[in-house]
DNA sequence: TGTACATCAGTGAACGCGCGTTCACTGATGTAC
DNA sequence: TGTACATCAGTGAACGCGCGTTCACTGATGTAC
């Protein structure tokens, strides 16, 4: 039997683990393999380099971003506009779970982001975020812009809010931030 | 005469200039240090550690930040609501001519975020963008909603559009993403 | 069934590196008397 | 005006560190005949 690829596996979540556990940038390549039970020149087999490790973490990781995000789309039980709010929650819930692996998604220092599996996970969640967005507008939200100006609005107000969170910026100057607060604020400011 | 300071300002000017240059996480003490003509431990001299001058570059950041903001508030020829969509505009303009000092005052990983000053010049902030979204109420602009859940809601907006955008990830998904294009995403998404 | 060969995942030792921090020191400047 | 002392910015040598990468290798597995 051939184990095509299960260390290459294991190294991968062992990663992501250390990912949120101490930061993308604290991560090693030895801690990691160590962590393995694996001599510390494994992982240049499978991965080539450090960037190639990190690369197959945060394009895996924004599959399952956009895995978990996608859960929210298409529920008959919610009007389109609440679908919205309930992406954004989602949004910052993920961030919350699993901050490094957030965090390294949009390190494009750490990662090679012409990898395609990671742009094609990109993608996959702008692409659904659009087809939200124009069910919205046929709900009468904004009927007369650009879905795809519309979109990356969410898509900014959902990750600056988000961020502003993780990094503690908007705790300093903001009472409430939990996940109630996060959606409240992206009400308020879209009005809906 | 005494040139108290004179080395520590030179230090924090040329660390800043790096880390727009290579990044916030590629700098080293040793680098600057050689770049101001002086031996690699005199930073110590001044900041005790890194993260003590990489401090001191963020909390002076800020203060930059501020004033760059700053410049656009209160412009009487431009009403509240135009106000703020330049001020998203002077947000995202910051990023662009100074990456690496925007970048390194959201990253808590390397800065002390109790430091005074720095502490400081971002409450400056924050409540100069309440005064102005409250003058936004008064022209009717969401009159009933709380001013401070509409700035943390702006600034969630502007921070995030303008990190998709610095990073690259709006730029995969959407055509434009010149300032004018910022605004207009802002605009489109809070509906002004 | 058996032999020879190819493939390839993982080893472990070694290399070389730049780094932050420490520390006893020098030498200039300022202060007290 | 001169002497003794204190302060303090900056030096330079050394320490110790973990790191990513390289490379000849071993040994197991699969394939051809």
């Amino acid at each position: 039997v051939h184990f095509d690829g299960d260390l290459r596996r294991t190294l991968i979540d062992a990663a992501a683990e250390r990912v949120d556990e101490v930061g993308a940038d604290a991560i090693s390549l030895r801690d990691v393999a160590a962590r393995c039970g694996v001599s510390h020149a494994a992982p240049a087999h499978h991965f080539g380099d450090k960037t190639g490790l990190l690369t197959a973490v945060a394009a895996e990781s924004f599959e399952q971003f956009a895995l978990h995000l996608g859960t929210v789309l298409g529920d008959p039980t919610l009007r389109p506009l609440e679908q919205l709010a309930t992406l954004g929650r989602a949004y910052a819930a993920f961030a919350e779970q699993w901050p490094g692996r957030f965090d390294l998604m949009f390190r494009p220092a750490l990662v090679r982001t012409d990898d395609a599996a990671y742009a094609a996970a990109s993608t996959f969640a702008f692409e659904a975020l659009v087809g939200l967005v124009e069910r919205c507008q046929q709900d009468g939200w904004h009927p007369d812009d650009d879905p795809r100006l519309l979109a990356a609005g969410a898509w900014g107000l959902a990750h600056g809010v988000t961020q502003l969170r993780a990094t503690g910026a908007l705790a300093r100057h903001h009472a409430g931030v939990d996940l109630d607060d996060v959606v409240a604020i992206g009400r308020a400011i879209i009005g809906a």
